[in-house]
DNA sequence: GTTCTCACCTTACGCTGTAAGGTTCTGGGT
DNA sequence: ACCCAGAACCTTACAGCGTAAGGTGAGAAC
């Protein structure tokens, strides 16, 4: 072997933890969660598989790492704004973590561990509405409510075979083909008049659900602590 | 080999596809959807793994045939009733299924191929609105706020680490330990004086959040085309 | 200079989904 | 009653998975 030749090789720089957390992201990003194994992200890496585990508990650990940093992106609803400003604002950076990050989501499922982003998020959360007038009660049903329909919109807007009516025209080609006509009118009804017009998108759905949302939980303020009694 | 014993030795039903399905709903209802591989599956069924892939063209399939299992056991919306009260029991209808099945929106992301029940359902899901006085636009609205908070709440619920009360107290006990005193207050309030209070239970969450999105939906009705030209 | 420590690697194991091809059962046509 | 085609089921095999166990080699500590 010839020792003077390049002495020092670019030596690899060492391994961490969140460098680890990030280019999995990344990977699972670029290729789906289902292209995340040990091995690929080690290759990614340029390491080996079992390298990794110097750096996180198992996959799992790996997984609630990733999830944290997901959590991490979105934005805290500011203090100086109005709390339905505030909460407008950090609903929709939520969502497009959320489709920034499509795995993101199948994750949570199956009780994950949570992070430091991610209580740093819910407490910044509770304590926007607790700072302006909401009860606890009326606290636990409003985050309840919008977190439940920010999640759900997510994961609804994940699982369309389309984005935009022009997708959506290849798609309705294929299930106009399978389905005998009239079975489902409703169905047709939506997809022809409404799904495929051009301009059409999905996601632009999110903020007029939100209005909404938002206007529910205005109701939810100052309301006693126990209104049904 | 002695041919007269048992002459018919309880000549194992013939696999189909539906037996299947069913079958694999129960394993992943009982031991996890990750316990549900196609060996133990077959195992259940005293057959040999591949004997699966006769009826069912991949595990994608097998999956996307459970999803609708899972349709399949939701109440369609009542015509004779007033649509809030069809809409509420099939909500109500469809978080017991998630429930039931919490393996169901997993599987959702990753967009599954809809089946006959999943037609079935959205049709008459959109067939309630439409014969009552919601325009087509406020219909896409009505469905995606509905279904999305529905779907968001299920996963909320299914990621919680606990049921109620008495479950809190113990990860209560568990993240406290591990969290400085007062870094997220807000948290802390709302873990201490609502959630580990007896009686607690965060299904209870979900019929509270129903009625005020149904009443949301219920300011779309009969709205012209586009309200905010 | 010796030893310790820790980052990284090698090997191996039991599990996964499923391709390819062999065997056995079943039902319809004679 | 027989045959035989095709369906139903089984055997074997393979590449890829997460990760346990233990090895290696470079730099720090003494």
């Amino acid at each position: 072997m010839v020792k003077s030749t390049d002495p020092k090789p670019e030596p690899r720089p060492r391994l961490n933890r969140q460098f680890i957390l990030r280019t999995a992201v990344e990977l699972a990003d670029r290729d789906g969660i289902n292209a995340l194994t040990m091995r690929k992200l080690a290759q990614e890496l340029t390491v080996e598989a079992m390298s990794i585990y110097h750096h996180v508990a198992n996959k799992d650990d790996l997984r609630d790492g990733m999830i944290d940093l997901v959590f991490a992106e979105i934005d805290l609803p500011s203090r100086a704004d109005h709390w339905k400003v505030a909460l407008r604002a950090r609903s929709i950076s939520t969502h497009q973590a959320l489709i920034r990050h499509p795995w993101a989501i199948g994750l949570m499922e199956s009780g994950t561990r949570p992070g430091q982003a991610n209580l740093r998020h819910h407490n910044a959360v509770l304590g926007c509405l607790r700072e302006n007038g909401f009860s606890l009660p009326a606290t636990a049903h409003a985050y309840s409510l919008l977190d439940s329909y920010i999640y759900g919109f997510a994961l609804q807007e994940i699982n369309l075979p389309f984005k935009n009516s022009e997708d959506a025209v290849d798609v309705a080609a294929i299930m106009m083909a399978q389905m005998v006509p009239d079975e489902y009118p409703y169905l047709t009804e939506i997809a022809v008049d409404h799904v495929l017009q051009p301009g059409y998108a999905y996601a632009q759905e999110f903020e007029i659900g939100l209005g909404l949302v938002l206007e529910a939980i205005e109701k939810l303020r100052n309301q006693p602590e126990h209104p049904e009694d």
